[in-house]
Parts: structure tokens; sequence; C-alpha cells
DNA sequence: CGGTATCCTAAAAGATACTG
DNA sequence: CAGTATCTTTTAGGATACCG
């Protein structure tokens, strides 16, 4: 019964511990942001270095993070068009709790004894 | 093009760092390992003590779980029938990233505008 | 170039009922 | 008590085509 490390919250949908575990745990988002990292990137850049992304998802994805107010997105006036991304000091501040956890995973990375995680549905 | 923090690996499904964000994205799984903490839990008091789980989703969740080699199951042939839950050495030392990533959300909790994430598809 | 719009399928989750 | 089984609904995501 006793609560070792405390509850911290019901992590119900307004949690803010829902909000970054949605965040991360989102197929493409942990990638933008590693991706665009401290540099400035454009729309093709990313979807060249995100191997498996549609345009779509790019799309959807770079939206929600500019709507977290992680990414930064401007746009030129110019024909061809232009657009750049780059993380907000508040993306850039996320970097570091996702590399702990990435730390984490590659260093247990022989105990994940996992398949594909991903829903064992019988 | 400078890749201020190395790319780490390609986020591929046999990757870590994949594996690990899905684990702590999952809708329920992070839920489950918080609760569980250092106690020990039977099914019923994990079902009493996260709102919203189903039975199907707890489950799953739990079977993943131990899968994963985080969470142990211990199963008493008694009737009525008794089961316990407790975190293994590795599901407990995930708390610790997994408590990074909470810090910052609850430290920038005023900066994630964010209404509900998930998918603003127009 | 940097996106939308539309259609479509596959997977995930909810509800309900049943069981050793 | 601790689950399965089955069915239905909802959602995510892929493919394709088109646009300023």
């Amino acid at each position: 019964m006793a609560e070792t490390h405390g509850p911290l919250c019901v992590l119900d949908e307004n949690c803010p511990l829902r909000q970054v575990f949605d965040l991360v745990g989102d197929r493409w988002s942990s990638s933008v942001l590693f991706v665009i990292g401290h540099d400035v990137k454009r729309y093709s850049d990313l979807q060249r270095q995100i191997p498996g992304v549609s345009k779509k998802m790019l799309t959807q994805t770079l939206r929600n993070l500019e709507r977290y107010g992680l990414v930064q997105r401007k746009v030129y006036a110019v024909v061809p068009p232009r657009t750049e991304y780059r993380l907000t000091p508040l993306g850039k501040s996320i970097l570091k709790p996702i590399s702990t956890l990435a730390s984490w995973a590659v260093k247990n990375q022989k105990d994940l004894r996992a398949i594909t995680m991903r829903k064992v549905v019988p």
C-alpha cells in the first residue's frame, strides 16, 4: 500500500506526465526532435533524414510539435517556397531528459528481450 | 548538416530507443510501472489504482511488460486465484529515467501549452 | 518546394459476456 | 479473483493525386 515514490498525478489526459509520454512515444516526434537538434532544417531535409516518414506524418508531427511550443516554423514567401524548422529553447531543453531515457535503453539493450512490443493481442 | 549530438540510431524497429519510446509512450505501461513501483500488487489493486484501464488493456499491458522483462508475475494456485505483480530489477531501474522525464514535464508544465497532442488530423 | 485533400485499410481499443 | 473470447467502433496511418 505504501506509495514509495509518490503518485505525482493520476496520469489522466491533462497530466503533464501523460503529455510528455505521448510526445516521446509518438512514432515520429522524437525522431524529428533528434534530427533537428540544434540545427536549422528544411522540410525536405527532415524528409530525407528520417527514413520511412511520409509527408502526411511529417507535417502532422511538425504541427503538433509546434503547438507544443517545441518547434518553431519559419516560412519565407519565395518561389519555390522555403520553410525552416528549429527547436525552441523548450524544445532544446527536452533533448536532455530524452537522452537519459536513451542511455538507459542502450545500456540495457540486451536485457530488453522484446520482440516488437506493440501489442501482443491474442 | 552538423550532427550536434550524434545520430545514435535510425530509430527503426529494432533500435533500443524505439523500444523504450514505445514502452514509455504506451498508454498504460508507464502508469502500471509507476503504480507497482517498489511494491507488490495484485491484479485488482492495479485495476483499482489505475482509473480508466479496462481488464483487456491491463492484461495486455502486463503481458507486454512481462515479455520486456520489466515485470514479474506470480500466480498462486488457490481459490479464489491470487496473482502478484512486482517489478524486476530491470523494471525498477527504469523508474529513474522516467522520473527525469516526469520532472521535465512538471517543471515545464505551463510551457506545454498543448491541448491534447494526439494527432491534429486536419 | 512544401505542403493539402481524399480515399482506404489495418490495427487498437471499448463493450459485453462468459469461465476455471 | 483473474482473467478470455467475441464483436463492434474508433483511430492511425498508407497511397495517391493535386495545388500555390
